[in-house]
DNA sequence: ATCCATTGCGTAACAGCGTTACCTTACGCC
DNA sequence: GGCGTAAGGTAACGCTGTTACGCAATGGAT
């Protein structure tokens, strides 16, 4: 007795366009009605595939993580894991801010569950693996775990990126705050000063700056046109007291 | 001509009434129908007194800002100036982690406008000028300016926060995150290890911990009773590849 | 004191949202 | 070939933000 079994390529389908609006148009285009109408069927399609459209949400989620996957995996392997490590943090960087809509529906909403979060720590396993060398470089002699190195690697990496998409800093002192604040990291880890700060300009990214193509195309989604003004933080008269 | 002025009260009202229905029950319970039941007024007070949904949240943004700078302006001044910067990172820590709902409205929504940012960065200057005292004092002798010395510990207080908000790490390990990086920032700004070191046990919250009534009422808001385990990363056995 | 322009604010309606009950339809096994 | 089962469309429910409308209240001008 087996009835009509559900499209396979349906679901897929409904996770590439949950996706592709919330790049575009944002989280809160995302509904179920529209759903249907990008994939041509009905509203009840999120319901037999995914049960809801919170379930839905956390497949969606799933697939930026997937996508995050890919990018990282594309850093290449040498022998200076260091600039490694720096390379995977621009790479991070690049898709969280060519993404941003997904990304903070990845790392910015509500408290996801154990599960989700196994997931997120499954995606950085090439990170922590990256410390690991590090550690077995004899670079990163004061890094306890890899573990340990990758958390502090990824929540500063993660607090420049959620700084800039909050609108606090604009790109320019972004990448400041990661040159510095990444060498800072890295000696805190028992890398040497010289040592890190040769591989932070190795791992450098060649086409100077991966950033400027998302500087240049400032919002892929905000439909507001342009308040005028693009400031940033307070100007620099800002020396504090 | 004068007609019928508005209630002044109200205003502030209808923000005490948003800010407590998001700190309770979240962001997603606020609705302009909730707000003039909570106030005994109806759906057109909200546009009346503030234009929109979205005029009315950025109040509430403002809302929290004014408390967290309550919380920072309680923090005493010292004689040791890096001490009293660990003091204001916990006290950032402490408001955010028991309102993390109003947190995620103020920092993890959708970008807010310049005019918003400079509203941040006004209620971050207790920090710059506590970072220009480390520069005083000789402790930060390789932080340019104040303000980027206050970008480096703001974006590392705040990508630990969010990154607990996020579910991928527990209390325990934050506080490990914070002790560590927090130690790296300020010997990256010109610190000594020693000196640094010393700061930051002199800083550390008395009734330790300050975390532990969080800990204890795991989730102010979330409705979910509970998914069964509390997890946090990847178990002990993730030393790596 | 009266009047009236002006504004606050409640009511009711609109479209759109997530969700679900109901029903038709299409499929694989007997 | 027919039947049982599940996919999936339709339509409704109560919710949302928003707005047009109308009544009520108010302070200056008369």
């Amino acid at each position: 007795m087996s009835p009509r079994q559900a499209d396979p390529g349906a679901r897929t389908g409904l996770i590439e366009a949950g996706a592709r609006i919330i790049a575009v148009e944002g989280p809160a285009a995302v509904s179920a009605r529209r759903l249907g109408r990008e994939v041509g069927a009905s509203t009840s399609a999120v319901y037999t595939h995914f049960g809801g459209m919170a379930e839905f949400r956390r497949a969606v989620r799933g697939e930026g993580f997937a996508r995050l996957a890919t990018h990282l995996d594309a850093v290449p392997i040498t022998d200076d894991p260091v600039a490694d490590l720096t390379r995977l943090g621009w790479a991070y960087c690049t898709n969280a801010l060519t993404n941003p809509h997904l990304y903070r529906v990845m790392f910015m909403e509500a408290p996801i569950d154990p599960a989700d979060a196994q997931t997120g720590w499954d995606t950085f396993e090439r990170l922590v693996s990256t410390v690991q060398r590090c550690m077995d470089a004899g670079r990163f002699v004061r890094c306890p775990t890899a573990l340990h190195g990758a958390e502090q690697i990824w929540t500063m990496t993660h607090g420049v990126v959620s700084v800039v998409l909050s609108g606090m800093i604009d790109l320019d002192q972004a990448e400041k705050l990661l040159n510095d604040m990444g060498a800072s990291v890295f000696v805190g880890l028992g890398d040497s000063w010289n040592d890190a700060g040769r591989s932070i300009a190795a791992g450098r990214p060649s086409n100077m700056g991966v950033l400027a193509a998302i500087r240049t195309a400032p919002s892929p989604s905000r439909a507001r046109p342009s308040t005028g003004r693009t400031s940033g933080p307070p100007g620099g008269k800002h020396q504090s007291r």
